[in-house]
DNA sequence: GGGGAATAGTTAGCGTGGGTAATGAGTTAG
DNA sequence: CTAACTCATTACCCACGCTAACTATTCCCC
C-alpha cells in the first residue's frame, strides 16, 4: 500500500484522520484482549446485564432497550442469571404486567470480582510504563472518557 | 497522613489500580461504540478474518489459530466470505491437502469502507478536542498501541 | 516402495444466543 | 365496558461456537 496522504504531515502532528485510526485500533484492540485474557465467569452479554443493574432494579424492557436486544432475548438472559442465582424477579405492585429485576448479592460480589480482573489485567500491563507516559494516560483517560460519552 | 509511603492519590496522580480501571472503561466503551454504531455490513467475525488476510493469503488452519476459533468454524465462515464474493480458494499446488483464501477486490473494498466508518466515527468524536487536547492523544495512542500489542 | 501416522479440510450434530411472530395477562383510553 | 395498547413470555428459526468422525493427502520410516 503506498504511503497515506497526509495533509498535516509531521510526525507530531499526525491527521486527524491518522489520529483517529490509531486511538481506535488501539482502544479496540486492549478491549479485545480484557475481554479475551480476563477469565469469563458469565458470559458477556449477561455481565453486561449485570452491570445495569448496579445502579437500580430495571424492568426486562428497560434492560433490552438498553442492551439494544429484543424482549425475548433479554427474557432469556435475565432467566439465566436467575438460575444462577445472581439476579432476582420481584412483581411491580403497581402494574401487574411489569417485574423488575435486580442484583442479588451473589451477584454483586461477581460483578466485582470479575472487574477486579479487569482492573488486574489492565494495571499489569501499564506497571512497565514511565511516570511520564503515565501521565500522558492520565491525561488521556479524562479526554477518552468524555468523548465515549459524548 | 502516614509518614512513608503515600496511599492517597491526588488528582494530578491517581493510583495506578485508579488509573487502569478508568482507561479500561473508556477504551471499552469506546470499542463498543464502535462497534455499535457503526453500519455493519458483515459480521465482527468476518471482517475479523477480512482483515487478516490482508498482507497475504492464509490457509483455513492459520486463520482459525489466529482468531482462536475451531478449523470447522473457521470453514464456515470462510464458506459465507466465499459465497458473498469477498475472499477466494486458491488450491496449493505444492500441497493438495491445504488451500489459500485471499481477499477479492470487493473483499478489499468492503474491508476499507469498513474502517473507513469506524474511523469517521471516531474522527467525529475527536474534532471537538482541543490541540492540546489532541497532543496529549498522539502520545497516548502510542503508549496505548505499544501496552495492547505487549 | 509400502504402510502406518500425521495433517488439512470438511461434514454431522449439538448448544447457545440472537431474531420475529404470536399469545396471555394487565392497563389505559374512549 | 370494550378496544387498543403494553409487558413479558412462549414457540420457532437462524447464525456461530464447539467436538467427533470422515476423506484426502502428505510424511516418515522400515
Amino acid at each position: 500500500m503506498p504511503p497515506t496522504k497526509r495533509t498535516t504531515p509531521t510526525a507530531q502532528h499526525p491527521s486527524l484522520a491518522h489520529l483517529a485510526n490509531d486511538l481506535r485500533l488501539a482502544c479496540m484492540r486492549i478491549s479485545r484482549r480484557v475481554r479475551f485474557e480476563s477469565t469469563q465467569v458469565v458470559a458477556p452479554h449477561q455481565f453486561s446485564v449485570m452491570a445495569r443493574l448496579e445502579d437500580r432494579a430495571l424492568t426486562p424492557r428497560e434492560l433490552a432497550e438498553i442492551e439494544r436486544v429484543s424482549p425475548p432475548s433479554m427474557t432469556r438472559t435475565v432467566a439465566g442469571l436467575v438460575e444462577r442465582g445472581l439476579v432476582t424477579r420481584t412483581d411491580d405492585p403497581l402494574d401487574g404486567r411489569q417485574v423488575f429485576i435486580s442484583l442479588t448479592v451473589q451477584g454483586l460480589s461477581l460483578l466485582n470480582e470479575t472487574r477486579r480482573q479487569r482492573d488486574a489485567w489492565m494495571a499489569t500491563r501499564l506497571k512497565g510504563i514511565s511516570a511520564d507516559e503515565r501521565e500522558v494516560l492520565v491525561k488521556a483517560t479524562a479526554i477518552l472518557t468524555r468523548v465515549a460519552s459524548e
